[in-house]
DNA sequence: GATTTTCATCATAGCGCTACGATTGGGAGG
DNA sequence: CCTCCCAATCGTAGCGCTATGATGAAAATC
């Protein structure tokens, strides 16, 4: 005995679909789905008949019905370990802006520095079967690196060059040379010693790096170089009490190069510096990283070594945009966006 | 005649799908699902089966299909003007850290104090059936607005209060009461006349209002007051300049209160001060706005009145969480989160 | 021992959209 | 006037998952 099937009761989404839209503009579905997606594909006349329809319905298209039909979204995961980081903003900002152009939107993870949370967000923004996927750094824990291999989509790890070889691009700079750059333009002044100061060492891999450049950088100048690391973020604060300990331990020793993990750093030592009637550069010479945008207007203007972020961005998008056109064929780009020695008055 | 419907051909998006991991732990696929989303439903036995089965293969759920089917999705549309703004950064931050313990994730969009790009954000946002929205002020073009209110999710305004009526949830404190405070405080430090220096205050309504806060306060008091404000951002090198201007329009005048949009400003105030010999706070007293990382730890340290970005952003969080479990009845809840007043050097 | 209740698991019908191939209609070529 | 062709439009079958109600087995009650 066939009983007539009773239609359950569903929740209804969207107050408008493409149904609708389709009826209102006297087309099929499949026109008003063309139309938003090839608008040259449809004829004027259907065209703005469709345009009147979503305009008068208000329509909002469901992403994720078309992300789940067509086999791929419009987002693209990017992970970074801080937005409140200068750095990693700016990224994030450059790649909106470009990655908008081509109607790709960000999904934002940040990990804190932490490899657990880094791999949460990698799965989870995989999740999303996203157009693509920006990462920032090389050194993933090794079940992240899997996830990441085994992803079908475009990967550009940025910030970071050298060290393990990228997943598949990459797009930054090698943060070792950072340091040397730092160490020898030191050396150029006229310093006779050196020492680093860094934040966070252990959790920013990329500090490590630049600090483990100046060091070596350092002795292959032949100068005395030491490393003062402390496991709190970089900030200007750390910055006044790493120079403090600095003093402490070394005295009030002239002609002194310090380099700084960053410019956060640098400001915090110029400052103690002030308070100390330390004279900068004669007593002791400084270098940022970063080039933050008070680096121009401190007193005495902060030299520093500039990153390219927004290019960083900028590359990472295009390298995107550029793979997702070309369909599969990966080419494991690698781009160096270098960076910049900016010479102030500080050294 | 019938004929016998060959098979299409589809692309696979996914390497390894529900149903795989359900034949191999061998049950139904409704049971991967009940156990992915309530896993105390299920018997330990089956759990630890599909658990396993999750593991062998790697199997990483599609949160579009989950998404469509479910009829809401995972993610929380986040559009703030800059994510370069230590001040929006810092919300982000707070959200992403309070949403994602419940699993949601952020979909980022800067709109640059574009109000055209802004409608663009929303419209985007909406299109991936978020589970909430969060919205950096309360001051959107018409369109923007009717979209906001004809979205089925709960919305919340963060960082403005006052104003236009918030579409549904706002968390913020009012800029007009920062502003006055700022005057009132430098009018307790003796000071006789009040100048507020801003960047961009034509697209950042924030920075107006509080300027228009402390010019009406400072009125109130019986006092001169003035603006001078800049179409260019609120950088470090633009309160130099700032500073500058008033100097020359106004000549060296002591007893002096300034209140600058924002730290950024402050500090480059301060530094020019360093540079013309002007003391601070004797000749010149400042306050900031923001009591970003520098603030405390610079030379004279910044007075200044502290937002509460972290606390913004976990109370949005918080109302969000709130939202979505009590099902369908908005409470158009509107929480103060008031700012401090950090009494330091400069005033 | 027979019945009811509970619990764990399953089968099914879409969510709203896109890709694909099929269909239509009008102009060009014969 | 009849093909043929191309462009514009349409019909259909899922994409992978979840919500719902159904099913069966075990536990609890009579």
């Amino acid at each position: 005995m066939n009983e007539v099937a009773v239609p359950r009761k569903r929740r209804k989404i969207q107050g408008v679909t493409m149904v609708d839209v389709a009826r209102r503009a006297e087309v099929s579905p499949s026109t008003v789905s063309l139309y938003l997606r090839r608008p040259e594909a449809v004829s004027a006349k259907v065209g703005d008949a469709v345009h009147a329809a979503i305009r008068d319905l208000n329509y909002v298209p469901n992403l994720m019905a078309g992300g789940l039909a067509a086999a791929t979204s419009s987002v693209v995961g990017v992970i970074v370990p801080s937005v409140r980081n200068a750095f990693f903003a700016e990224t994030v900002a450059a790649l909106q802006r470009d990655l908008g152009q081509a109607r790709l939107q960000i999904l934002l993870g940040h990990s804190e520095y932490d490899q657990a949370s880094e791999e949460e967000l990698v799965r989870t923004a995989l999740s999303w079967a996203p157009a693509a996927l920006v990462i920032a750094g090389t050194d993933h824990s090794p079940s992240t690196r899997r996830l990441l291999e085994s992803a079908r989509v475009p990967i550009v790890e940025v910030w970071e060059l050298g060290g393990v070889p990228p997943v598949d691009m990459a797009v930054g700079f090698y943060h070792e040379e950072v340091g040397a750059a730092a160490a020898r333009h030191l050396a150029s002044r006229g310093r006779r010693s050196l020492v680093f100061l860094s934040g966070r060492a252990n959790d920013d891999k990329r500090a490590a790096r630049r600090a483990a450049g100046f060091l070596s950088a350092g002795r292959e100048l032949g100068l005395p170089v030491r490393h003062i690391n402390h496991p709190a973020p970089a900030t200007t604060e750390l910055g006044g009490i790493l120079f403090s300990r600095l003093l402490k331990e070394n005295g009030v020793q002239d002609q002194v190069g310090i380099g700084c993990s960053n410019d956060l750093l640098a400001l915090g030592l110029i400052f103690e510096a002030q308070r100390r009637q330390i004279a900068i550069p004669d007593a002791c010479a400084v270098v940022g990283f970063g080039d933050l945008e008070f680096a121009s207007s401190c007193n005495p203007a902060l030299s520093t070594i500039k990153p390219f972020g927004d290019l960083i961005g900028s590359e990472a998008a295009r390298l995107i945009l550029r793979s997702l056109g070309d369909g599969e064929k990966r080419e494991h780009s690698i781009i160096d966006t270098g960076f910049g020695i900016v010479h102030r008055q500080t050294s």
